[in-house]
RNA sequence: GGAGAAAUACCCAAGCCUGGCUGAAGGGACUGGUCUUGAAAACCAGCAGGCGAGCAAUCGCGCGGGGGUUCGAAUCCCUCUUUCUCCGCCA
């Protein structure tokens, strides 16, 4: 949610900033409901003032046991008087609610106004490999390994599925297990949550109520299950106030991440670049606001290093106004190559909330001067190993078909180095 | 899934039957002070926080959430959520 208070003290200028990601966006009606509100709420807290006051008489001379119907009577006049305001009110406040829900939140100012098309490389890690033999795409050389298996995945699940089978599900594991490891070391707090989240989750991360067709509902339970970790670690302090030197406050976690995808399978994305569901590791940070350029630096340095140590050839995009996701102000991508396809996919996205998602969640911190401010959230892959899996054959393969497995993840595959 | 009990401010906890003087007793923690070489102890003092309206004085809302009854609700009624106990069912 975006500040309230900047939208009624200069609407043209959100107006203008909200632009730059192509959202146009009309206050008129919203500044009317404000004003009508405004209006209404005096006068309800009038009446609302002199009632109380009434009432307190009463009781009083009710103890001294003194005649009250003098007062009755007067209460009897203002007694209904503002039934009806009082439920316009409340329908205002929803749907002045509503409308706050649904606008995105305002880009960065550096960000590029537009969309996609102008999204930006800002750095390159290690040279694009290159291979002196014809390359075989992830699906073939996992089909041969025997490291994936498609086809039994799609018999027991349907389309948009895989299973990883033995030394797939060893090295998917070893990624997962390297991450944490690496977390670990960095003092971030690790989580195991639940999968099965509420609707109030989605909200305050911003998943509703714009995308809420975009997850998978339980039938009949209002429940959905959740499409990131990022929904669930950004809903540990929705609704308190931490103590400033809680601040900043470091999760990660790893979950499955559940999606539909409706409709959004390209040819390019077969195998298991875009499915319903993939493993992930998320990074997720609490900080005061003057903090959080600081940790959106820290959380991409974080990610990058994982890709570093991995040794893979990525590339880092800064995305343009436009492109970045509803709740977020600022993301980078990371994008790792894909030789068989030719292109880069994201693996890793961090981003900068600032207070949006505070704002919705009521996600609070008491300042040294005791007075209360909403924190800044931030969010980073650690990464997504569902993509990174394809990437690493891919770029690690070899003329035989076989795969070196990085330095790194040795130690946990039981000292494996190749993978035949 | 069935049956009961509970939810009060940072923590513990009174009040709820019998609605009004409860912006919520009492303790602990915390903060400041007295005392002390310093600390502890003891004693004294302070201590809902938040949200909303207003230039302000001040006012409105707040006793898990939502709704209702009433001139008036922490207190009565309905509902939801969560926690605990027992039973059933299981990993």
């Amino acid at each position: 949610m975006i500040d309230e208070k900047w939208i009624l003290t200069d609407p043209e200028a959100v107006k203008e900033a909200l632009k730059k990601r192509e959202y146009d966006i009309d206050f008129t009606e919203y500044l009317e409901l404000k004003e009508l509100r405004s209006s209404l709420l005096q006068k309800i807290e009038d009446v609302r003032a002199k009632r109380n006051k009434l009432s307190k008489s009463i009781g009083q001379l009710k103890r001294e046991k003194k005649d009250t119907s003098e007062l009755f009577n007067e209460i009897d006049t203002i007694k209904n008087a503002i039934d009806e305001d009082e439920l316009t009110l409340k329908d205002i406040e929803t749907q002045v609610e509503e409308f706050l829900y649904k606008i995105p939140n305002i880009p960065d100012d550096d960000l590029l106004a537009g969309g996609k098309e102008l999204n930006e490389v800002i750095s390159v890690n290690k040279e694009k490999p290159s291979f002196d033999f014809k390359i075989k795409d992830h699906v073939d050389l996992a089909t041969s390994l025997k490291i994936i298996d498609y086809e039994r995945a799609a018999k027991m699940s349907g389309k948009g599925t895989w299973m990883y089978t033995n030394l797939g599900a060893r090295l998917e594991w070893a990624l997962l297990n390297f991450f944490i490891d690496e977390h670990l070391k960095d003092g971030y707090e690790f989580m195991l949550l639940p999968h099965i989240l509420n609707y109030e989750s989605g909200l305050t991360a911003g998943q509703f109520p714009k995308f809420k067709d975009e997850v998978f509902w339980l039938e009949g339970e209002d429940k959905f299950i959740l499409p990131t970790a990022e929904t669930a670690l950004i809903n540990i302090h929705r609704n308190e106030i931490l103590k400033n030197e809680e601040l900043p406050r470091k999760y990660f976690a790893y979950t499955p991440c559940y999606r539909k995808e409706a409709g959004s399978y390209r040819s390019e994305e077969r195998g298991m670049i875009r499915g319903y569901q993939f493993n992930k590791v998320e990074m997720v940070q609490y900080t005061k606001p003057e903090d959080s350029d600081k940790a959106f630096d820290e959380l991409m340095a974080k990610a990058e290093g994982l890709m570093k140590q991995l040794g893979l050839h990525y590339q880092v995009s800064k995305l343009a106004a436009g492109d970045v996701s509803f709740a977020m102000a600022r993301t980078f991508d990371i994008e790792v190559w894909l030789p068989s396809i030719g292109i880069y996919k994201e693996v890793s996205s961090v981003s900068n909330s600032r207070a949006f998602q505070a704002r919705r969640g009521k996600i609070r911190y008491r300042k040294e001067d005791g007075t209360v401010d909403f924190c800044h959230t931030l969010n980073g892959s650690g990464l997504a190993t569902s993509r990174l899996l394809p990437a690493i054959l891919e770029q690690n393969q070899q003329a035989d078909g076989s795969v070196l497995v990085p330095k790194v993840l040795v130690p946990y595959l039981g000292g494996i180095t190749v993978l035949k």
